[in-house]
DNA sequence: AAACGTGAGTAACGTAGGTCACGCTGCAGT
DNA sequence: ACTGCAGCGTGACCTACGTTACTCACGTTT
């Protein structure tokens, strides 16, 4: 029963979409489930730890916290995405934190499942390998737009980012249901609050889009391209 | 002959270091030898890549560019460091280019001859799955410093690094030989030129460090640490 | 020697964007 | 109804840095 809802989220993943049907249903079986309030930590950088999350329900924020606690939040994420990954490959501790951003269910695996999982599907390695390779490869454009797009620029392609994967295109019009506070935007683009609340009025009295509370109507995707400079 | 002196390289790489010795002869034998001049590209950003190199002699820098030509040097590599991997295990293209600081030469691993190791050792793709961690942990780290630290404290830090993993402790004070231009440094940090150099002399204005050439001593470890944030 | 290129050192100036300090709204709890 | 409190909107500063534009000290080449 639990497990067959957990098989068909699995399904749903990247990193287990290529398993045949019995085999999901095993490790839905062996999969645990947890839920959070919103605002709950899942779990704390530097925390030593030995389970990979799958998001069921509800969205979390990914956190990158400086020894002096100022924090960057690397990404949003949302079902089914997994995370987790990084600290258990090597052992080491978590390195961000998970915050949700809404009540929320995850499912998790401990290491051993998993290990076992790969012995008897290799190409489950393959998959683990292409995950991280696109978080070295996102980790790389993030630190490349820090040095070289100003604020502005950054806005603009966060913007675009979320619409290209969360866009509900209501009457030809990208329009973006956000739900993230401007002081989480701020801490996406690495900026301050009131910063990203000047840039993204600057970018209405331009007409490249419309704010309306946390939703975003995009009016002129070009413009915000060329201001991101893609 | 090659083959030998090509294997017991490898065997100082953490990817290949878990090797037996005829295995690694196996492997030397598989593997390509290139040299290059100073200055000159390894491979370039956007290029398909089916190779692994193995930096065998002189010292690399992997340069991550903008759109717009800017760039960015996410580190210096020397021997026994390995590169190229990332476009390997997805397929994708190089995602940062590599140009020479010295006259180099580099062993080449095919793809091929990779999976055929891996087909027998798959202890080497935990080796794998481990160091692209270490790349995603470092690229967060870097990403976290370009919000978290002034420029101060950046060039700090990676005084810091450097000295780390290439000190020559010349009489108790540690000694750092960059064989880096300013502009190389600027780069790193995601400075200017005019503003690295002014930092470094503001360094040894206050006694931090000195400065002799393209050497650097550093006189108080402590005080360049408490200005990286650490 | 003259000419040229590369790397380092300085200074003047403008500005993007951080910080501080407000006021306003809407909502939850007592 | 009163009191927080969270999120938004805006203004007045101030400063860290980039930009521009020089100079000087070297090697190398012609």
């Amino acid at each position: 029963m639990k497990a067959e809802q957990a098989a068909t989220l699995l399904a749903r993943t990247p990193l287990f979409a290529g398993l045949d049907a019995s085999e999901l249903l095993a490790l839905g079986a062996c999969a645990g489930r947890r839920t959070y309030q919103k605002g709950e930590h899942i779990f704390h950088q530097g925390d030593t730890g030995d389970a990979v999350f799958v998001l069921a329900e509800g969205r979390v924020k990914v956190i990158f916290a400086s020894p002096e606690g100022d924090e960057m939040i690397l990404a949003t994420l949302q079902p089914p995405d997994v995370f987790g990954e990084l600290a258990l490959i090597d052992g080491g501790p978590r390195s961000a934190s998970i915050q949700t951003l809404e009540p929320t269910t995850v499912l998790t695996l401990t290491r051993a499942t998993l290990l076992e999982l790969i012995a008897r599907h290799p190409a489950v390695t393959d998959l683990v390998l292409r995950s991280l390779g696109r978080l070295v490869r996102r980790m790389m454009a993030q630190a490349g737009d820090l040095v070289f797009l100003d604020l502005h620029g950054r806005v603009a392609k966060l913007l675009l980012r979320m619409i290209e994967d969360r866009a509900a295109h209501s009457d030809g019009r990208p329009s973006l249901e956000l739900r993230l506070t401007q002081s989480d935007l701020a801490a996406m683009v690495g900026g301050s609050r009131q910063s990203v609340n000047q840039i993204l009025h600057h970018f209405e009295r331009r007409g490249y889009l419309r704010l309306k509370g946390q939703t975003v109507i995009v009016q002129d995707l070009e413009a915000l391209r060329r201001r991101a400079g893609s």
